[in-house]
DNA sequence: CTGTTAGCGCATTCAA
DNA sequence: TTGAATGCGCTAACAG
């Protein structure tokens, strides 16, 4: 058996109480006595059990999600994920809330930030808009002892705990690799459709995507930026302008939200020369698409797997614990039509495993 | 609070032992008592604290690895996460045995499961060689109410209960895709490396790959597949063999091991004439060969979450307990040289966080 | 400053 | 067939 508190107070000769003063920093032992724990500790080679000392606690992990409202299919996603883990919370030890504020609005995420402070959660998870008012805000959180991450959208420079989501500019990158190389010797210029600038995923994209098209595919013309704001109609009208004012048009990476437009551009074109199309996101409208072959490949971030990243993250900062940073890492998911997995076009029946 | 054994008790008016007797499934319930409890069960809404019951328990799992021996990249990758997880046991409550056996030898593997099954471990993952005998050998474990799953490489008709690795006919098919796309509309054959078809993921990553070429991308001749055993020396000969036959060789794809002899020939190779490559696993060799613009893109698997789910999976098994399964899907990862994640050329510091 | 004691939710003796 | 009592490893009152 490995060791218990009991041997250590043991070995220690003192008393559990103060084991357990010393195992969990608490006030009020002599620094003679703590140092003959300490040392009791490291000798026997003690290991805490986490779960008996959660049960002992009957901790629950208060945590608080904020994303972005509106109709963004990625943010709907993630919203369900959050759910399936609010389902969760009894075996989790979890009570989760879940806070929707107006998408790149810094103001109301300010806003929702200092008011769940408030309420003081074990720890907090937002999708970030990068600026240096809502940064303020998550420094508060930082300076209350409340562990905050971004999910999704990283701040520029910030105090959050830690970040769960890609890398961004590899993701950027990995597009224009895979842009040039479909290209091939294809000519024409190709176009960038994004959300906007005032989000720190979609500038890392852009960066990447211009980085490596310049470096490795020289010649190969990058229109100006459209910028959509993850709005479907925007977005429509933007591609449906850039295919009038350049009928030439090699390729497309759509590297924010609102595909749907993208898609109904995409289809009312009435031309036969075939354009490369690279997107984020698989959702229904993206996954179509890829079928039908309208676009050629998708970047894809796990939802599920974010979320349940930031809980694990979450509880093991509440704990002051390490993260195994390797189970942490979110990776870039690159969808062909070929190995699109499950298909969830028909939702997952209620109160499934997932 | 949720409800705990003794609200059971309390509102079925019985015993705490009862209540256990019922919870557990064990004899020595009148039918008539035991229908109260259950139904006092399902009325409160009761849940298991599986934390709490292992604590009462003393629960350790023991769990047997089983994999090829051998100077394998990836399996010797495979074994590395395995003892991590070894290093995590005290944590996690396991007790794991690894067991090498020589690669593709079926009598060798079958023993290896008959010694294992004879230490009734509470569970056992195998890197399986798709054989009947195989199978019979899993098909014992089962009988004897022993979970068992099959890793990275499964069995084509078998009793066990979960298979931990890629769907390979969609590596295969995604291989295929890329390959195609690639290589545009550049002339020339291309050719399969394989390690045997004695290995399922072999066998169905070819007929993937197969697949898709000839739906998608008719006109380009695949050459007869070279069977290399995984072997460095024997990969090399086939492949520099097959560029001698064939100067006209515009891809390869290797959807085994040994690609240490893969890149040996085509550093070897002198000509002009670019050859797009696809290789499976990142290892040590296939990431540099992908930097240095050897291979155009790597397959990979992930063996650290094939190990962590491993466990996971034959945790919930033994327990009974369902598998969350979108957590449980390992991904088909793509890499270009724009997205390889951090760099491991360097093996990592012994004890880190890994 | 330090120790005693009683749980957390569940499993498992041992009696009855 | 049923129940009372004890303990898993740890935390948290409350005394001393």
């Amino acid at each position: 058996m490995r060791p218990t508190v009991h041997d250590i107070a043991a070995a220690a000769g003192v008393s559990l109480a103060t084991v357990d003063r010393v195992l969990n920093l608490r006030p009020g032992v002599r620094s003679a006595t703590r140092e003959k724990v300490e040392q009791a500790i490291e000798r026997i080679g003690y290991i805490r059990d986490v779960a008996a000392a959660n049960l002992a606690k009957s901790r629950v992990y208060p945590f608080t999600f904020i994303l972005p409202s509106g109709d963004n299919s990625f943010m709907r996603g993630l919203e369900t994920e959050i759910r399936a883990a609010m389902r969760r919370s009894a075996v989790e030890r979890t009570a989760i809330s879940l806070v929707t504020v107006p998408p790149f609005d810094v103001e109301a995420l300010e806003r929702a930030l200092d008011d769940a402070r408030a309420t003081r959660p074990a720890g907090l998870a937002v999708v970030a808009v990068d600026s240096p008012i809502v940064a303020a805000a998550v420094g508060r959180l930082h300076r209350d002892g409340i562990p905050a991450i971004t999910l999704v959208s990283d701040l520029s420079v910030s105090t959050r705990d830690h970040f769960a989501g890609i890398d961004n500019s590899a993701a950027g990158r990995t597009a224009g690799s895979l842009m040039g190389r479909f290209l091939g010797t294809r000519p024409g210029p190709v176009v960038v459709l994004a959300g906007s600038m005032l989000v720190r995923d979609h500038r890392d994209r852009l960066a990447g995507f211009r980085a490596v098209l310049e470096a490795d595919f020289p010649g190969r013309t990058i229109l100006p930026v459209l910028e959509g704001h993850d709005d479907p109609a925007e977005a429509e009208r933007l591609v449906t302008g850039a295919f009038v004012g350049h009928p030439d048009i090699a390729g497309i990476y759509s590297l924010g939200a609102g595909n749907r437009g993208l898609i109904a551009a995409l289809k009312m074109r009435r031309t036969e020369a075939p354009v490369c199309v690279i997107a984020h996101e698989l959702t229904a409208h993206t996954r179509s698409a890829l079928k039908d072959g309208l676009i050629d490949a998708v970047l894809n971030q796990d939802a599920g797997h974010e979320v349940r990243s930031a809980i694990r993250v979450l509880k093991a900062k509440a704990d002051g614990q390490a993260v195994l940073s390797a189970q942490e890492r979110i990776r870039i998911d690159i969808f062909l039509k070929d190995n699109l997995p499950f298909d969830d076009a028909a939702p997952a029946p209620e109160g499934d495993d997932i």
